[in-house]
Order: structure tokens, then sequence, then C-alpha cells
RNA sequence: GCGGACGUGGUGGAAUGGUAGACACACAGGACUUAAAAUCCUGAGUUCGAAAGAGCGUGAGGGUUCGAGUCCCUCCGUCCGCACCA
């Protein structure tokens, strides 16, 4: 339905966000988002695409334009290569094309056939640049005798600028491909520094970056922003037929948002169309507009506007009858500020803003980078939006609804095709053979299966895993566990279940532990903390609060797989200490497996909630406020410190964290490894970096 | 074409410029067992060596530094975004 007359009538009835009213400012507050990725603020900063430029005019000789065109404007953001410049350009639907083809057969036809092709991506890419010469002439605007051919050329996009260019083959490679094949002038403007103006020649490369202007007249001898400056403000205080011939532009790549959608599942657009009075939004007390619930969807087009009785209404303001709009909303447009409801989900009004105050800015976000762009961008403009609309109003003075931005990645998988061409699923399928033998069969069949690409799990692909397969066999702790153990949560995972049994053992294991604690050492509120303790007692308690400290940082920075490899060191620790019973390493047991449980509470609720009970303590974990670990137990009196050779490891070095520099210097001179490779060199130097390193350079 | 990220053992991955390979998976050997499973212990980047030890080693090559996986430059490869935006 997207091709013939239907689309002409559609076009007429789009609807628009403006979104570019806030181009500037989305783009200028990305710096304030200093907690979401680089990557995205960038996709966003092109995306919004800014340039300055400047709008020229240029005159059109009369003796070769058609007789009601007698300018040509162009945007530009090279003033400054105005006289590099060898043909103007504009695109196949600017209205100088169209009038110069009335007079002019083959020119309609090459313009019909910039229309026809230049659609996608991969059409651009294959089009070679091809123009035609409309036979008018330009004026240079700062040389009334320089006439300039105006051609009709397929790279010139309409929708960017004002439509036309000026080209400077010198100055931009497009320009150059264009002169090059249509044998138009080609004159350097611009000599790139180390370059001999006398010598400096091009080829069919042309010179984009900056450098110092040549054959430029009154430019000569300015660098390249210098010559932008003096041309555009020439060209500002020139008049052409009474009015300035150029002004400063900012341009924006960014297009307004177009949320019609012919679609039934979406919000229904809420305005009315009346003969009389016109397009007519809808009344307050009568939304929202509800879809019908007999939609059929038989045929292809917009169920809504083949609907018998849905858009038939009466218009809210003379009451005759009149037609509903029957194009719903993209649904990125309740994706753009659902975080504003879901502080006031009962509100009666779409927004409670003393909710929103409260609770937004969101802290952090969490998402798929796949939304970087549309989603992201959207609900920054709708917060704006809101904001000057009154909807929406922010505690401190930022607009952002999102102050922190985490992209998870995806989770991928191997594709499985089967003889008939169709998708399979993972546990359909049973392989055979390693390595380059590697294969697949049905495993219903035995039938050959063609294994595929690994790509982003989906339901059309059918490359998923049922967690449910996992969770019945180790539960749904275990399958978290394994989750975040496996590797950082903002990479893209293969999904493999190779080492899932590990986070098996790993359940198993602190199940264990968590008994023989419990039996061993009962909860005593009573028992007192030993006044001293062995060293063995001592190094689970140090290992206990080293893990506090570090799990608590890695869960903070979103780095689960470090925290859960901490963990398993700490529990490796406190698991030996356990065959060195004693009063003291049962207090230190206990203190130790209570700071186990809580560490694994976040990630493995039920099993830490379990072992909570187990322990003897009949409150819930997740009450409970996560531990402060004691700071003297975080370091240590005696420190390991490598010892190297002309920056080669030689040796390590146990000794006293308070040592002084020149102890620990004259401590690594004696060891034997040291004077080995010195091989009887006198010491130059001798670097010391305190509590780490000793370099002997000699 | 423009912009960006990444490249570390058999595998997933650790590492504020300071002992590369933590932790785990897989693997091998051992203990326990009639046996297996489970559990526990041990080993392991690579080359040479019986060992002690030594050489090499974070995609390749250069640079900065006492010291580089980490910073800088060039190149190769993989991935992502934008793409004739004047």
């Amino acid at each position: 339905w997207r091709s013939g007359a239907l689309v002409e009538q559609r076009e007429l009835t789009q609807w628009f966000f403006k979104i570019t009213d806030y181009a500037d400012e989305l783009l200028r507050d990305l710096d304030t988002l200093t907690n979401w990725p680089e990557k995205v603020r960038l996709m966003q900063a092109n995306w919004i695409g800014r340039s300055e430029g400047m709008l020229i005019r240029w005159a059109l000789d009369a003796k070769t334009a058609p007789s009601d065109a007698n300018e040509l404007e162009v945007y530009t953001t090279r003033p400054d290569t105005l006289f590099g410049a060898s043909f103007l350009a504009v695109a196949a639907d600017h209205p100088l094309a169209k009038l110069a083809s009335e007079k002019n057969a083959a020119l309609a036809e090459f313009c019909d056939e910039c229309r026809r092709l230049g659609t996608s991506v991969a059409d651009i890419e294959a089009a070679e640049k091809r123009g035609f010469d409309t036979g008018i002439r330009a004026v240079h605007p700062f040389d009334k005798t320089w006439l300039l051919p105006v051609y009709v050329a397929n790279f010139v996009l309409m929708e960017y600028g004002t439509g036309a260019i000026f080209g400077c083959p010198s100055g931009d490679q497009r320009d150059m491909d264009f002169a090059r094949r249509y044998e138009l002038p080609v004159v350097p403007v611009i000599l790139p520094a180390g370059e001999d103006a006398a010598t400096f020649t091009l080829k069919n490369n042309a010179y984009e970056d900056d450098g110092v202007m040549i054959n430029s007249r009154f430019l000569d001898g300015k660098s390249t922003k210098d010559a932008f400056e003096e041309a555009a403000s020439r060209l500002e205080k020139q008049k052409l037929s009474g009015r300035p011939q150029g002004a400063r532009k900012v341009n924006f790549r960014l297009r307004d948002w177009g949320i019609s959608r012919q679609r039934y599942w979406g919000c229904p657009i809420p305005v009315v169309h009346c003969k009389a009075c016109g397009v007519v939004p809808v009344a307050a007390k009568d939304l929202p507009i509800k879809l019908p619930d007999d939609a059929t969807f038989d045929k292809p087009g917009n169920p809504l506007d083949r609907h018998p009785t849905w858009k038939h209404t009466t218009c809210p303001k003379c009451a005759k009858p009149a037609v509903r709009e029957t194009d719903t909303m993209d649904t990125f447009v309740d994706s753009s500020w659902y975080y504003v409801r879901f502080t006031a989900p009962q509100a009666a009004t779409p927004v409670d803003k003393e909710a929103a105050q409260y609770w937004l800015p969101v802290d952090q976000y969490i998402g798929g980078v796949e939304h970087a762009i549309l989603h992201l961008l959207y609900s920054r403009f709708f917060a704006r939006a809101m904001c000057d609309t009154g909807h929406l109003k922010f505690a401190g003075n930022t607009r952002e609804p999102f102050s922190a931005l985490f992209t998870q990645g995806m989770v991928t998988h191997e594709t499985y095709k089967s003889t008939d061409g169709y998708w399979m699923l993972p546990n359909e399928v049973r392989f055979e053979g390693e390595g380059a033998q590697r294969h697949a069969v049905e495993a219903a069949s035995g039938r050959p299966v063609t294994i595929g690409a690994i790509e982003k799990m989906s339901k059309s692909k059918k490359n998923l895993v049922d967690p449910d397969d996992i969770i019945a066999h180790y539960g749904a702790d275990c399958a978290r566990w394994f989750m975040l153990s496996d590797s950082p949560p903002e990479r893209d995972v293969i999904w493999t279940e190779a080492g899932v049994g590990g986070a098996g053992r790993f359940v198993q294991r602190v199940w264990r532990i968590v008994e023989e604690i419990a039996d061993t050492f009962p909860l005593d509120d009573k028992t007192a903390k030993p006044a001293t303790f062995s060293s063995e007692a001592l190094g689970v308690r140090k290992a206990a609060h080293r893990a506090l400290d570090q799990v608590g940082k890695a869960i903070e920075g979103l780095r689960f797989n470090v925290a859960v490899a901490n963990i398993h060191e700490f529990t490796n620790v406190l698991q030996a200490g356990l065959t060195k019973p004693g009063a003291d390493m049962a207090w230190a047991a206990r203190e130790a497996a209570r700071f186990l449980v809580m560490m694994i509470g976040p990630m493995m609720p039920h099993l830490s909630e379990e072992c909570w009970a187990r322990l003897g303590y009949n409150t819930l974990l997740a009450n409970e406020a996560w531990p402060e670990a004691e700071a003297g137990l975080l370091v240590d009196d005696q420190v390991t410190i490598a010892v190297q050779v002309n920056g080669k490891r030689r040796d390590e070095l146990v000794i006293s964290r308070s040592a002084a520099s020149g102890e620990v210097e004259a401590a690594a001179l004696a060891l034997e490894p040291v004077i080995r490779a010195l091989e009887g060199r006198p010491v130059k130097k001798v670097i010391v970096v305190p509590q780490r390193i000793v370099n002997v350079v000699g």
C-alpha cells in the first residue's frame, strides 16, 4: 500500500513531532551526560549532524536562465573555497531543475532517472556521479564576469540544505569525481602544510583539510579559518537584489520525527477531520480514543481506515459528521515517556508532576546499544518537550531523563537450518565430530542440518536457548550465577552451556560450607569476639573483609563477573580455613559465612535466604544492610613487592609495609637472583615504588 | 568514504603505567571407592632443561618510560555506527 496514489494522499496527513526545534539543545547537552558511554554520545552527535555554514545566493545569467528564475541559493560549509568553484548543481527535485526541464525533454528524462534510482543504500553505493548541464549559467559572487555552469546532479540531495550546491573539485572528493567526469576545471585553492605552491597539483584526490589559501585573490595567504571569515563577512555585506548575498546558517542532519503509522497496533492520533472546521483535536474528556476490538487483518492496508464504523464521528467544534484520523502513532512515542508515567502509574492525569520530580531523572538506565539513537534520542526530546508544555519538571536544572546509561551486550547463538529451509531450535539439533569435522543433524530424524552464522538470539531464527532446561536441572539461582559469572555485561556473549556445571558445583559447595559452619559453630550471640586470632583465622577474616570490599565495588560498577571471581577466591580461602579448627577460627568462620551469604545474596537470592536461615537467623537476608568492611583488615603489615632488574622480574620481597625506601632498596640488592642478573655490573639507579615494586637499573 | 571500538593461554575472561594470565571452564595426574559418580589434592602460556633455571610471550612493527596488555604513531584483522549531509 506504500505505492501509488495512496502515498500521495498519506503525505498530506503525515504527523510530525518537531524534534528539530531541540536539535541544538539535544546536541549541546550530550556533554553533560558524563555517565553515558562515549560511543552512544558520539552516535547521537553524528545523527544530529550539526554543521556551520552559509547560504549563498548566486545570480543567474539572464541570457541562459528561465525567465522566472533569477537566482539560486546554495548551502556550503566552505565559503573559503569559493575561488575553486567550477560548477553549481541542484537535485533532480529542485524547482530550478523542474523549471529547466519544461523546455528540455532530455533534461526531464535525466531527472526522472535520478528519481527512480538512488533510494536504497546499495543503489547509492553503486551509483556513479552523473549530471546534466541545464545550459543555465550562474554568476560568481565575487566576480561578475565569471560564469559557471548549473547542472542537475544525482548526488545532490533535496532534503539537505537548499538542495543545491556549488562544486569545488579541489576541496571535495565528490566534486572532484564529478569534475573529472565532465572535464570541468580543477583549481587548487588550499595548500597543505609542507607543499610548495609552485609545484602543488591534484590528480584525482581532493584535499579536504586545512591549509593556506592559494589562487584565491583577496584570500590568498590566509588560513582556511580566516578565509572562511573573510568570505563570509564580505557576502553578508554584499547585496544582491537589495538583500545580503550570504547569510550564516547552521544546518542539521536530524529530520523531524514522522509518527504516522498506517497500522492498527498503536495509539490513535487524537484528531478529527471536519469538512467545515478542518483538523480539530479531540476534546480532553473524550480521551483516550480506544481502538476497535473487531478490526480485521485479512487484507493489506490500515484496518482502522477500512473499519465500517470506527472512524465515523462528529466534529468536536461544530458537531457535524466528521472522520477520525486513522493513522496511529509510532510505538516509540510510548517508550519516550513511560519512565515518567512509571513514577505514578495510578495517576488520573498522564503525569504526576510531584512524583516525577521526586523520582527523576532515572539513576541508572540499562539497555541494548540498538536503542542508542532512536529510543534514547526521542526520550531526551520528550523530556524537554514535556518540560516546555508544563507536563514535567525535574528537580535539578537538568532536562535529561537518564543520568547514567549502561549498554549491555546481546546474547548470541549459532543458527541452524534444516534441509527444507526451516530454522531449527538448538535443542532439536545433535552434533557430531569436532573442529573442522563438526557438523549437525536433526536429533529426531538424523537428517543433515546447516550450521549458520552466530547471531543475536531471535524468535524468527529460533537460535534460542530455553532457560527452563537449565532451571529445571540446576535451579534459577544457578542459571543467574552462571550468566553473571560468564563475561562482562557490556560484551556480547555467544551462549554456551559449557561451564554451567561449574556454577552448579559452586552452589553445592556454598551449601556444604554453610551447613558445616552452622553445625560446627552454631549461632550464639553471647560468644564474644576473641581478643586475638591465629594467623589462619586472621587470614580468613582478612579474605572475608577484602572480598566484601571488592565485591561491593564490583557490583556498584556492574562488573558482576569480577564480583563472582572475588567470591570464588574468598570461598577457597574459607574452605581451607575450616580444616584448622579452634575457638578463634570458629568466630572467624561464622563471620565469613555470614559475609559469604550476604555477598551471594544479590545474585542468588533463593539460595542465600536458605543459607541465612540455616545459619540460624530468622530474619530476611534481603532486608539486611551490606556490611561494612573493617578498614584495618584490608591492609597487610607485610607486603610482597616484585623486584625487577632492568624492567624484568627476577624475584619478590616480603617486607614490612612501612619499610623505608632505603631499607627496601638494600633488601632488594641483597637478593641472590638480583645479584645474578646484574652479572657484576654496577647499579646505576634503583626505583622504589612503595608497597609495589623495586626496579634495579644496572 | 567518514567516525568509533576491540585484538591477552585450548575456552570465557582478570590486570589504578608496576610480579601478565586472577577466577572459572575444559584437560591431565593422584587420593578416596570393589567400581563409578561426587568430593578433595596436584599440574599446566610456550621453548630448552632431569631439575635449578634461562629464553620468548598480550595481532605485527616502531616510539615514550626505570618499567607498556595499558600511553603515542604506522600497519593488519574483526566488529559496530553513519553514509553522496555539500
